[in-house]
RNA sequence: GCGCUUGUAGCUCAGUGGAUAGAGCAGUGGCCUUCUAAGCCAUUGGUCGCAGGUUCGACCCCUGCCAGGCGCGCCA
């Protein structure tokens, strides 16, 4: 296949065909929407309802549009497939030839981006994901954010989107002030609790432990619920904190210290990296000036004492309005939000993504229709500030609730990660595998799998929706799970290093029967998945592409020996599509933040 | 009351207006002197919540109803 081809092979396959189709449809009278070829699973590789669609408009029989159109091919734009039929009322049924499929395989091979391309015009975006409190521990909760986040910056800058992830931590709440009182209550001599700082300054010390701010926090949280005057002790030491009160400041910025280091600790085992360790707090010093604009433009109206901004929803209709300014005085999340907005107005985004608890909807609904009704959206080159929601739904327990232990605590984050390590360990074990390692090496393939069931796990669900998570299944490894896709993919390394060993080389890829082919098939599909990933922001679409590749290799790789194949050129075609796919698995496991081990 | 969301196989869930609605688990029956059986092959299992409507064609779009979940101005 070394002439040009009548298709561009570089391109995402269904929509090298769909040009090829458009080309001779618009002949036909076709319209160019209509021509979209796409994957199938009826039979062909492809296929093309486009004439079903196009016959009405064009008041023609589809079914003899359908066939005009298929043979309205060149011979040597026919010769492409193996298969062009038209079949039931008009569906255009198209094969490519094993030839065609494997000089793709060849250019993806040899490209470093797999022939995925980059988007057309890349954005810079800011992801803001995490989510995480000061003082408050890393539970089952922050699991989803932090690694569906974690998989859109990575997608979003494979794809050349230009990213800015944001951790953007919860220092700034009522939960600093409960916290200081709880501080003061304990340790009242302390010298944070003084109009002014010591002669000498504060002590660059932290006055308190992490392990004493983890007592402490929880305590004062349950107290402040039944206790009244705690809470207006607390709600008043959080509105001198946030006026400015140096002692408190100082205290504040130990209990930020001290979160980090936790929160850095805890999602280490994930491997998330965040450019930027924002906080709430970042955020205020905007907030006087966008009140005072929002007032000026008449945006802000004052209702029983408290500033609101009246905004609409996409049909006009009246929203609750967006809290501003509380009677006191005080901002609110609404109004620590809306600052974000023109912190990353300032900042040049084109977009804002906050991967946050689908149960906040309403909170950034108002929050959009207000950016996007007054000025504080608008960027200063032009057009709006792209805002999205992206939003994921509660891990839930068996009874439907969100989980919780058997004693009825939320489940700590490490905890989750620890339990993942015993499972994977014990059936490590229970298989005898890896039998003849070291112990390092099999505690770090017990981690591995561990963090691939758990992100496989998580992210394989759609991510709006609620789900169950059944710890006997996520133990099990069967099935459409991280550590099948690890398996899958150590396989394939255990060929291509076997077949080193003994100086096979890879060569041109020859497909010969049903199995190379569904699998260089399966392997040509990446492009379009990413895409829509992107798209979409749903890494359940790559999960699931994955885990069907991952399929499609195992039953290869059961049926076609590879190492033993006599046929020599046959041998180095397999060698070559092995080593596609595993460039294919690592880098779409890569997007899902998975890392595949060397054995397991 | 208003808003959002969900209802698909025994269980957990996918599903771009296209053909006979899919997967995993569970169940049943096979396959390890052969590159890692965490695997492969075969197979059982459906009123797509209910009722209308639009369409050549609806799990998908529209309307109504039933059931569950979540949220709803001074917590974040």
């Amino acid at each position: 296949m070394s002439h040009a081809l009548p298709i561009d092979l570089r391109l995402p396959l269904d929509r090298a065909l769909t040009a090829l189709l458009a080309r001779r449809g618009a002949a036909l009278g076709v319209p160019e929407e209509l021509c979209a070829a796409q994957y199938s699973n009826k039979g062909s590789q492809f296929q093309c309802n486009g004439a079903l669609a196009a016959a009405r408009a064009l008041k023609r029989a589809p079914r003899q549009l359908a066939e005009e159109w298929a043979a309205s091919l060149s011979a040597e734009e026919r010769a492409l497939f193996s298969t062009l039929e038209v079949a039931g009322p008009g569906f255009i049924n198209l094969s490519l030839s094993d030839e065609v499929l494997a000089a793709r395989s060849a250019l993806a091979l040899a490209d470093e981006r797999l022939c995925v391309p980059r988007v057309a015009s890349p954005e810079r975006v800011y992801i803001d994901f995490g989510g995480y409190n000061v003082a408050k521990q890393l539970h089952i909760g922050h699991l989803r954010s932090t690694i569906i986040g974690d998989t859109l910056q990575r997608v979003l800058r494979f794809v050349g989107d230009e990213v800015v992830s944001d951790v953007h931590l919860g220092d700034w709440g009522t939960q600093m002030g409960m916290l200081i009182e709880a501080v003061r209550e304990e340790r009242p001599g302390l010298p944070y609790f003084e109009d002014a700082a010591p002669a000498g300054g504060f002590p660059a010390e932290s006055p308190l432990s992490l392990a004493d701010m983890n007592r402490l926090y929880p305590a004062a949280s349950g107290r402040a619920k039944e206790d009244e005057a705690f809470r207006a002790r607390a709600s008043l030491a959080t509105a001198e904190l946030q006026r400015g009160h140096v002692g408190y400041r100082a205290l504040w910025r130990h209990f930020v210290a001290l979160s980090v280091a936790e929160v850095r600790h805890d999602i280490a085992p994930f491997g998330v990296e965040f450019d930027l360790w924002c906080g709430e707090s970042d955020a205020q010093p905007l907030i006087p000036e966008l009140v005072a604009r929002l007032q000026a433009e008449g945006r802000a109206e004052l209702s029983e004492g408290a500033w609101i901004v009246p905004i609409a929803d996409e049909r006009g209709e009246p929203m609750v309005p967006l809290m501003l300014l509380k009677r006191d005085g005080g901002a609110t999340y609404h109004t620590s939000d809306l600052a974000t907005v023109v912190m990353r107005v300032r900042e040049g985004a084109d977009r804002a993504l906050y991967v946050v608890d689908a149960r906040q909807e309403m909170h950034f609904r108002q929050v959009f229709a207000a950016a996007a009704q007054t000025s504080l959206g608008a960027r200063a080159r032009g057009g709006v500030l792209a805002l999205e929601h992206v939003k994921f739904g509660t891990i839930n327990g068996a009874d439907g609730r969100p989980f919780k232990t058997r004693s009825g605590d939320t489940v700590k984050l490490r905890d989750v990660v620890e339990m993942a390590v015993e499972a994977a360990r014990a059936r490590l074990e229970e298989g005898g595998l890896l039998a003849d390692a070291d112990e390092e090496t099999r505690a770090s393939v017990a981690q591995a799998v561990a963090v691939a069931a758990i992100k496989f796990g998580d992210l394989s669900n759609h991510r709006a929706s609620d789900y169950v998570l059944n710890l006997s299944d996520f133990c099990s490894f069967e099935g459409k799970t991280g550590p099948y896709l690890l398996y899958a993919a150590v396989r394939v390394k255990s060929i291509l290093s076997k077949a080193a060993e003994r100086g096979l080389a890879a060569g041109p890829v020859v497909l010969r029967g049903e199995h190379d082919r569904a699998l260089a098939l399966a392997l040509s599909r990446l492009p379009g998945v990413v895409a829509q990933v992107h798209a979409k922001k749903t890494p359940h679409l790559l999960c699931e592409y994955l885990f069907e590749l991952s399929q499609d290799w195992s039953a290869f790789y059961q049926h076609c020996n590879i190492v033993r194949e006599e046929d020599e050129a046959q041998r180095a075609g397999w060698l070559s599509l092995a080593a596609l796919c595993l460039k294919t698995l690592t880098t779409g496991l890569g997007l899902l933040g998975v890392e595949v081990p060397e054995r397991m």
